[in-house]
DNA sequence: GTTGTATCTTGTTCCTATCT
DNA sequence: AGATAGGAACAAGATACAAC
């Protein structure tokens, strides 16, 4: 549905049949957005799906969940309450005047809504934005117009320029939302490789010290008490690649984690280093500082 | 003799250029 | 414009050499 384009069939007799094409602005009120949905199943978005499924959140950032003013309500619940029953009563009349207006003024839309978009457009994106960037902004746009447009024939109730702030700012808070995307990432990937340590750091990594056997179960490195504090844990590059990066990317979680001063790389800055281990010789290892979250 | 470091080799991946 | 091949870059394992 939101590519807006029916599977290209064939009719009866060979020939393509020409395929149904629609335009879509739908609203979903979803708890978890995609790219959370995708990092449950380990897998990424990629640009494209994340332009199509715009993330707007829903808390407007005054305290009263999605709502910035009560309009004179008591609070957030009873404006929603009295939100609700008004629709449940009116809905449909607005539309119908909508489209009736529409129809009545196509001639004259027909020119002044593409100027209205694009003076949206190029008044909210930054300069040297992104293709993508733009595309979404001139949905906001339609919608804003729109909304304009609506309160112009008298339809909304609102105040001029109402509409257009409104986008505006829903606008600003997915761009900002989208633009730190990375930061995100970034979270996701210290989280996971904490929760690793977290969970097999008592079980999985065997004492590099130690003179006696030790049955480590599935093990997945060595530990040493820190040269200069702490712990650090030895992993062994197949764990690494494996486990520590699930549903990341190799070469990402490896930036992220020098970044954050977690992996300490080797002295010929490669992001491994060469211990040697008994019973396994020399082998590289990725050297992982723990620390807790007090220190 | 052991340990640490440096260099070489091999394998893999990604990017670019060329051909169809 | 797309596909394929080749080259470059990087990572990891191996080996050699030096120092303690």
């Amino acid at each position: 549905m939101a590519n807006g384009q029916g599977k290209v069939r064939a009719s009866r007799n060979g020939f393509a049949r020409s395929s149904q094409r629609w335009r879509l602005l739908f609203l979903s009120a979803g708890e978890t957005s995609l790219s959370a949905i995708m990092a449950q199943a380990g897998k990424q978005t990629t640009a494209g799906q994340e332009i199509r499924l715009a993330d707007i959140e829903a808390d407007a950032g005054s305290g009263m969940g999605i709502f910035e003013t009560l309009n004179g309500y008591p609070n957030a619940a009873s404006l929603a309450v009295a939100i609700k029953e008004a629709s449940s009563k009116y809905h449909g009349a607005v539309g119908k005047e909508w489209l009736r207006y529409l129809v009545a003024n196509r001639i004259s839309l027909k020119d002044f809504v593409p100027e209205q978009i694009k003076q949206f457009v190029t008044g909210v994106i930054p300069a040297r934005a992104a293709g993508q960037v733009e595309r979404v902004a001139r949905r906001f746009a339609l919608v804003a117009v729109a909304g304009e447009l609506a309160t112009h024939s008298k339809l909304t109730g609102w105040s001029q320029g109402e509409a257009i702030h409104a986008a505006h700012t829903c606008f600003a808070v997915w761009l900002e939302a989208f633009g730190g995307s990375g930061n995100r990432e970034e979270r996701a990937i210290l989280a996971q490789v904490r929760a690793f340590f977290e969970t097999h750091g008592a079980s999985r990594f065997e004492d590099i010290n130690a003179t006696i056997d030790q049955r480590i179960p599935k093990r997945a490195g060595f530990y040493r008490n820190g040269i200069k504090e702490g712990r650090e844990f030895l992993v062994l590059p197949q764990v690494f690649r494996k486990e520590v990066c699930e549903g990341f990317d190799e070469k990402t979680v490896k930036k992220v984690l020098l970044n954050a001063g977690l992996l300490l790389p080797g002295n010929d800055g490669k992001p491994s280093q060469v211990v040697r281990l008994q019973g396994l010789g020399s082998s590289r290892v990725y050297v992982i500082r723990y620390r807790d979250e007090e220190e």
